[in-house]
Parts: C-alpha cells; sequence; structure tokens
DNA sequence: GAACGCAATAGTGTAGACACTTTCTTGACG
DNA sequence: CGTCAAGAAAGTGTCTACACTATTGCGTTC
C-alpha cells in the first residue's frame, strides 16, 4: 500500500531481532474464527459465551474478543444482557423458517431488479457462472456445492443493482450457513435443485420476472421442507445424549 | 476522578464518600449517543472519527467507544479500515435510494403476509393505531410525525409474523430517519402521505394485499420523489459554504 | 430437611498503558 | 521552488488491571 515504509531497512542493528511483528488484525481473525465456532455448533445455541476461556484458546486478550462479539451481536448470532455477557442466540426451527422467507423474499425482489435493470452483458455473466459449474455440480464435496449455491445467489443480488440487496443476503447467509450445510448432506439433496438453478437462469435470459420469481419462490420452499428433517437430525446430534441436559439447563428464556 | 481507596473491603473510613456513579452501561450510552450524531449530521460523512475525542466529550475511555462503533459498523453506519480508524460512511444519493428501495421491499412483503397470517384483531389493532392519531397527525412536532408514522410501518411488519421483518426494517429506519425527519420539515410534507395510511389501512381491513402492496409502494416512491429536494437542501446546509470541498473527498466507497 | 442469608468465586465492564502505524512537520538537497 | 527523508506528533490496536455484578457453595435457622 504506502511504499514509503522502508524506512527500517537501513537499520542493520536491528535487522536481526525484530520478528514477533503485531498483526493488528486480532479483531478480524477473533470475528471469523467466533463466527466459524458459531456456525459449527462448536459453541452451541443457548450456551453462555466465557471471554476468558475464549481469548485463551484464540491467543489474544478479551479485547478483541469483545469487539468480535459485539459485530455479531448486531448481527443477530450472539445476544448480549447486561452485567451478564453474551450468549450465543439459539435458532429455533421457527426461527429458521423466517429467514428462510426474509431470504425468499430478498431474493425475489433481487431477481425482479435484475430482470428490469441488468446489462445483457451482466445477465450472461449470471448464465455463463451457472454453465460453469452446473456439469459436476453434485460431485463436489458440500463446502465446495455450498460456495458455488451461495455465489450462484448472491450474483442474481449483485445484478439487481442494489448493493444493499447483497450485503442483506449475504448476513442472511451466513446465519442459515450449518443448516444449509447439513442439508446437502443429506440425502434428501437431489437433483432438482440442479434443475432449478438451469431454470432460473433460463428465466433470467427471457428477462421473465414473473416466472422468475415464482421458480425461486419454489426453489427455495423446496429447500426449506426438505431441510426439514435434516434440520431435526442436526439438533438431535447437536444435544448428543450425554450432554443432553442442556436442553433445559435455561432458566430465563432470553432471546433478541 | 476516581480515587484508589487502597481497594479492601474493610475500610469503614472512607464509606462516606461512595460515588455511585458506576452505571455499567457506557457502551449502550456511547451507542446511542454516537448514533444520534450520525444521524443528525454532527459528524458528518466522509469523516474521519477520533475515538480519543469521542471518548473525551462523552466522558468514557475508548473501550465502551470502539465497541459502540464495532456495532455501528455492522449496521452501516460506519466503515472501518486497518490501522486507520472508524470513518463516517457517506450516504450518496444513489445509496439512499437503494435504502428506501430494500424498504419498499421489506414493507410490501410485511404487508402481504400479514394479510395472510394475522388476526383479525390484530388488523384491528393496526386500524385503532391509525386512528387514534390520524386526527392531530400534521399538526404535532416533526420528531412526533416520525415516531408515529415509523410505528405505524413498523407494526405491519410485526403483524408480518416474523421477527426477522422487524428487526430489518428498524435497521432501515435508523439508517435513513436523519433524511425522513428533514424530508417531514420540508414544504413537500403534504397531505396526500396521510392519505396513503388511511388508504393502507382500509387495504389491511380487507385484506387486500395487492392493493395494499401497490398503495405501500407508491406511498413510498412518493416520499422518496419528495424527498429528492429535501435531500439536496439538507446536502448543501451540510456542506455549508466554508468546507464545501468536502462533497468530493469520496476516494473509496467501503462498506463492510 | 428446606429456606435463607452470607462469604467466596467466577466473570463482565471499563479504564489506562503501551506498542505500532499513520500523518504531519521540518529541514536538507536537487 | 519542489521533492524527499527523517523525526515528531497524533491516533489506532491490544493488553493488563481492577471495580463491580452475578453465581455458587456453605453454614445457620426454623
Amino acid at each position: 500500500m504506502t511504499e514509503r515504509a522502508e524506512s527500517t531497512d537501513n537499520d542493520p542493528l536491528l535487522a536481526g531481532e525484530v520478528d514477533m511483528r503485531r498483526t493488528a488484525d486480532s479483531s478480524e481473525r477473533a470475528y471469523n474464527t467466533i463466527r466459524k465456532l458459531l456456525v459449527e455448533f462448536t459453541l452451541k445455541p443457548g450456551e453462555r459465551i466465557n471471554e476468558v476461556q475464549l481469548s485463551r484458546s484464540l491467543g489474544v486478550s478479551r479485547t478483541p474478543i469483545r469487539e468480535a462479539l459485539n459485530r455479531l451481536a448486531s448481527e443477530g448470532f450472539v445476544s448480549l444482557t447486561p452485567n451478564r455477557g453474551f450468549f450465543v442466540r439459539s435458532l429455533s426451527t421457527e426461527g429458521l423458517l423466517d429467514l428462510y422467507e426474509l431470504r425468499s423474499i430478498i431474493e425475489c425482489a433481487a431477481f425482479k431488479l435484475m430482470c428490469e435493470r441488468a446489462e445483457d452483458s451482466e445477465i450472461d455473466r449470471l448464465r455463463q457462472y451457472w454453465e460453469a459449474i452446473v456439469d459436476g455440480y453434485r460431485d463436489q464435496a458440500p463446502d465446495i456445492i455450498l460456495a458455488e449455491d451461495e455465489g450462484f445467489h448472491l450474483l442474481i443480488a449483485e445484478l439487481s443493482g442494489n448493493p444493499e440487496l447483497v450485503g442483506q443476503l449475504s448476513s442472511i447467509n451466513a446465519r442459515i450457513r450449518f443448516i444449509r450445510r447439513i442439508q446437502i448432506e443429506h440425502p434428501s439433496h437431489d437433483k432438482a435443485q440442479v434443475t432449478s438453478h438451469s431454470a432460473i437462469v433460463a428465466a433470467a435470459v427471457k428477462r421473465d420476472a414473473e416466472n422468475g420469481m415464482k421458480l425461486l419462490r419454489e426453489h427455495i420452499e423446496m429447500t426449506v421442507s426438505a431441510t426439514q428433517q435434516a434440520l431435526k437430525d442436526a439438533l438431535l446430534k447437536v444435544f448428543a445424549p450425554g450432554n443432553g441436559a442442556d436442553l433445559k439447563r435455561r432458566r430465563r428464556a432470553r432471546d433478541t
């Protein structure tokens, strides 16, 4: 970035000693790490987050931990109750459905705007994106499939021309990523999803907003219903026998 | 400022001197205060935020300031660039239109869901809410009008039954509040908005989703266009002659 | 034996210190 | 005059310390 920083070069006296470098991105790393812990259910829903313990396990002080947690609180991953600290926000089945509903709303609107506004070349980018991955789509590792799928939907949001939609969708995606991942690994993940995407692309090329929105809505609804059982399985796994007591440990149900 | 007092509990000599100032909500207050500074343009778009200065003027240390700023960054009010600090995110006309568009999307969807799901008694709450304020609506102080208007739209979101929509709309409202306030004070604020609300209520009572969404969309679009001139006036006032150079200072638009 | 203090412990909220980076200032050199 | 470099000043990023709050565990009372 800045190229005037070579002042330390002509300083042979210190050259051998200076190694331990302050990275100045502890907060960022803490944010990513904690978010991953949340997404992967390592930190379990409803659980209280112990800052000291977390800071020790991440090898940083509590300050960046707290900065990260504040951001995660704004994004809905955790909640903060005064003098009691941060809690992993529990995501009920119902809460998940709400999120999927919001996602459907955002995506449909984005699709419509894309049809109205995008350049032909941009629509073509969508087509190319999908064609490039459609062939081996279902043979990839779950993480790859998930990333490609998110990329597809996010691209639609981008082509809407409204950056706010992109931001919203990204945020929603992050919050439901864990369950989408589970669903992809679940046997219920089937080929219909691939055909859905293809049909959506076709509607985009024709700029058929009505039909595209209908397809999207159905695509997401299908995902939701396919996800129902996967979700139950996942929750059973998280609250596995042995620590099942966690389920009723909460005295005051606190939600934000 | 604060005396050490040896920090031991068996110290009755100093007992009378106790200052009950430990409120344990500095972060929260900092958040609200800074957000107000942003909404009211006291902190100007594009400006760099000086943490030390802010902490001095709020009478707290930098820690709660930074926690507040991190939350505000997640919400899109400010942006963070490493080693350079927080900046007031400038809201261009375009950015504002994007936000209004998002608002329209969320509200229309909420209205539709409300029509499909809400109990009759809930719809009636909406009707009552509006009837209770409609009479003196335009005679109130701008802040009251604004709160009542936000309350109206927020109630629709609540009646949609999807709490995520409420959260989204709240967040959007906060970000455009300053301009809505300006618009309300502007001569362009006229009676049509009142009739809009009444018509929307009527559609809700009839559960006419299609018509209600159309009304809402028009209502918001009307607001937007009425806001255009108000916005220009406001920006001129903010970047008053003397520091007008600020207008073109934006180099990279950064988002979070 | 159960309810109720009450001390001991664990954990959060904020302040202040310090290391590092960026930005500003100054003075030498072309 | 303008450019650049080196030091000074200003400001951010993180750590540690400590006051305060919540929780836990124990002993006392009825």
